[in-house]
DNA sequence: CGCGTTCCAGTTTTT
DNA sequence: CTGGAACGCG
């Protein structure tokens, strides 16, 4: 078997995962252990070794990047289709099911998928006509609610409604339930939800998947909430009395759940070993990625968690070099210091793509942006708005769904006087009302209203006018292609003409984006897409845009540093990481130091940013921070303190030409003469110093001059002093 | 109905 | 401090 070219070039490890007989497995990948690659090839071995078939083989993954990743490269190594082979999200398998089922789980075939600021429109509406006190609910954290029950399999029956907040919710989650059932809308979490009880209730569907599916694969397990393992426990038909129980593979880390906030399970893994007999675990710990020294870092943070599986990464690549830690004093500081440090990368001839800048929360980005565009080093951030999410995008798409879907509520609210077509809030409420007493759509509700007179007038007109636009809309294009009826419907609503007059560079763009979506779907091939044979052209786009809000702009092709938080970082690796803001109450971060089990996942998060580095890795923090305007003190993260001494190397303040010469450019630092005349006293900002009462501290700022020029130090027993320096007789050290 | 002003909240993100 | 949303006026 050792001699198999499919186990060629693995390690024991991985060999023996991808090599195993037929049995349930779980593999627990450290970071950069070549995790993918071994789900890759076990798929692979599966069907070359084994000799399944692709059609009895499903792998699950959380993103759709990975998903494609996982089909790209299973298609390479096996050398021919695996169309036949399930492999998507969670959401992207859910929604295939409900769509080849719509009639069990009692959903109209056009139904819809709104996504999360649909939904969040969609309570709002509700919550209004529930007439909630606006100040005391938002439709934030009903969403919140609804969706962390839905992850829990959940339905608002299930909820007893003891306590109060729970009551409202509870109404609110029925009311939003009832709402999307008449418009066949269908949330996020109600795919995967629906698609479990689809499978839980119905022998037949149920048993027919179970036959079909021997093998199941699934990635980043740790990142599984409750009904998504009920979910594969069902396919897998684990512990039920049926013939056929299939094999499950769970590949995960449990060192890198970092999404428990919303809703992730990490002990699914180990439930795993409980619920499913004879696991076989594996443990990959050879990490290819790093070096000895940021993994031992990194091991030595991890290791301050409780209950963890245990893993320790190792590498046979060499020490490499030390970690430095620059202490700033203050964000400015810092995001120069950086700017400088990916200058000098750039200047012994590396690429700025190479070069990652991680932080905790996106408000971080923006001074590192600044200085990053003093120095002018082209950046790119990760994480901004996705095309399907862009207003203008999401205007026309409503057109669409109302096309195919006229029961649409949350498409005609939005659109229903997108342009302007003297429909106002007056009319929309009469119609609002009007649907709820008849329990009908708004659609119909507008229609019916406006031919029985209980519209009148302009409103009524309007309302016809709309309602003809959208019928004619539909009878005009039916056998358009897609590219050209989307086209059709932007023009013909209004929409381009609307955003065609607006001016700015802004409205520019929007135009542009409305013409990208025609391209977008002159381009978008149905025959690519495995999962929806069933599905209209425009519906299948419909879900397309939904579950796959579309690609990072991939525009930018020059060479560029990465800008992103530390979750977007997971899965990826760049030779030089930047991890910044590394200070106690960003982080971890100051919530997660109020609630239990939280600052076990911060400092996960902080093992995935350390191991995201290849080469080396710089962290740094600052003393000062201006946080929502405020000028807030910080220590070094507890973090740091975690990682040996002898991994880490301090590096020492820059000279001060810096601040002098750049400082009006950041325009918060004080004037180059006044900077001149302080130095001339002898102390410099970030400067360690001694006082005979307060101990030892770092300078922050300074004020004035000559004999009353005072100086402020953060003292690292007692805080911020300002002190005049002709009094302080403070020592440097 | 559109525009200007005030007010308020304010981690992390994918689907 | 900032951006988004709500509110009030013409």
């Amino acid at each position: 078997m050792t001699s198999h070219p499919l186990l060629e070039q693995l390690n024991q490890k991985q060999r023996a995962a991808v090599g195993a007989p037929e049995q349930h497995m779980l593999v627990l990948a450290g970071a950069g252990s070549g995790k993918t690659r071994v789900l890759v090839h076990r798929i692979a071995w599966l069907i070359q070794e084994l000799r399944l078939s692709p059609y009895s083989i499903m792998a699950v993954t959380f993103t759709n990047k990975a998903a494609a990743e996982m089909r790209g490269r299973v298609e390479e190594l096996v050398g021919s289709s695996t169309r036949a082979m399930w492999i998507g999200t969670f959401h992207g398998l859910a929604h295939r099911l409900l769509r080849a089922h719509y009639m069990d789980v009692g959903l109209p075939q056009n139904f819809q998928i709104l996504d999360s600021d649909d939904q969040q429109r969609m309570l709002k509406r509700i919550m209004r006509s529930l007439n909630l006190d606006e100040k005391r609910w938002s439709p934030k954290q009903a969403q919140w609610f609804i969706n962390a029950k839905k992850d829990e399999g959940l339905r608002p029956h299930h909820l007893d409604g003891y306590d109060f907040n729970e009551r409202t919710y509870k109404e609110i989650y029925d009311a939003y339930q009832v709402a999307c059932d008449r418009s066949g809308l269908v949330d996020f979490a109600e795919l995967l939800l629906r698609a479990h009880e689809l499978l839980r209730d119905n022998r037949i569907v149920r048993e027919h998947y179970q036959r079909r599916f021997r093998h199941l694969l699934v990635d980043e397990f740790q990142d599984t909430n409750s009904i998504q393992y009920a979910w594969v426990k069902l396919l897998s038909g684990a512990g039920s009395d049926k013939e056929h129980e299939n094999f499950v593979t769970i590949v995960g880390d449990d060192d890198q759940s970092i999404y428990g906030w919303r809703g992730a399970k990490i002990e699914n893994i180990h439930q795993f070993t409980l619920d499913f007999p004879k696991v076989d675990t594996i443990r990959l710990e050879q990490n290819y990625r790093s070096t000895n020294t940021i993994l031992s870092a990194a091991n030595s943070v991890i290791a301050n968690n409780n209950d963890r599986l245990g893993k320790e990464l190792w590498t046979e690549g060499g020490m490499g070099e030390p970690i430095d830690l620059y202490a700033a004093y203050n964000e400015l500081d810092e995001a120069r210091y950086i700017a400088s440090q990916v200058e000098a990368w750039h200047e012994q001839g590396n690429a700025l793509q190479d070069v990652a800048l991680l932080y905790r929360s996106n408000a971080q980005s923006r001074v590192l942006e600044e200085a990053l565009l003093h120095a002018r080093i082209p950046y790119r951030i990760y994480g901004g708005l996705r095309f399907f999410d862009r207003q203008e995008v999401k205007d026309a798409l409503a057109y669409l769904r109302l096309l195919s879907n006229r029961d649409d509520d949350a498409a005609l609210e939005r659109v229903i006087n997108t342009p302007t077509r003297g429909i106002g809030a007056r009319t929309l409420e009469i119609v609002r009302d009007g649907a709820r007493q008849r329990g009908t759509s708004l659609w119909l509700a507008a229609k019916q209203l406006a031919t029985e007179k209980v519209l009148t007038g302009r409103a009524a007109n309007a309302v016809l006018a709309f309602v003809d636009l959208i019928q004619q809309l539909e009878d005009e294009t039916n056998d358009y292609s897609l590219g050209r009826q989307v086209d059709t419907v932007i023009k013909s609503s209004g929409l381009m003409a609307m955003y065609q007059a607006e001016k700015g560079e802004k409205a520019e763009t929007r135009v542009e984006n409305l013409k990208e979506l025609v391209n977008a779907c002159d381009n978008f091939d149905q025959l690519d897409r495995v999962d929806d044979e069933e599905l209209s052209p425009l519906n299948g786009f419909l879900a397309h845009a939904a579950l796959e809000s579309g690609e990072e702009q991939a525009d930018e092709h020059q060479d560029s540093v990465q800008l992103m938080t530390l979750h977007s970082a997971k899965g990826l690796e760049f030779p030089l990481v930047f991890m910044c803001g590394v200070e106690e109450g960003l982080f971890p971060s100051q919530q997660s130091l109020d609630e239990a089990g939280r600052l076990a996942e911060e400092r996960r998060l902080c093992y995935v940013g350390m191991t995201r580095a290849m080469q080396k890795l710089v962290i740094s923090y600052a003393e000062q921070r201006r946080v929502y305007g405020q000028e807030k003190l910080h220590s070094a993260s507890r973090f740091i303190a975690e990682i040996p001494a002898e991994n880490l190397h301090h590096v020492r303040m820059q000279s001060h030409r810096n601040f002098t010469t750049e400082a009006p450019n950041y325009g918060r630092f004080n004037t180059a003469a006044s900077h001149e005349a302080f130095e001339e006293s002898g102390f410099q900002l970030g400067q360690r110093v001694r006082h005979v009462k307060f101990g030892e501290g770092t300078v922050l700022n300074y004020e004035g001059s000559g004999a009353q020029s005072r100086i402020q130090v953060n003292f690292d027993d007692l805080g911020s002093k300002w002190l005049v320096v002709a009094y302080a007789r403070l020592e440097r050290c």
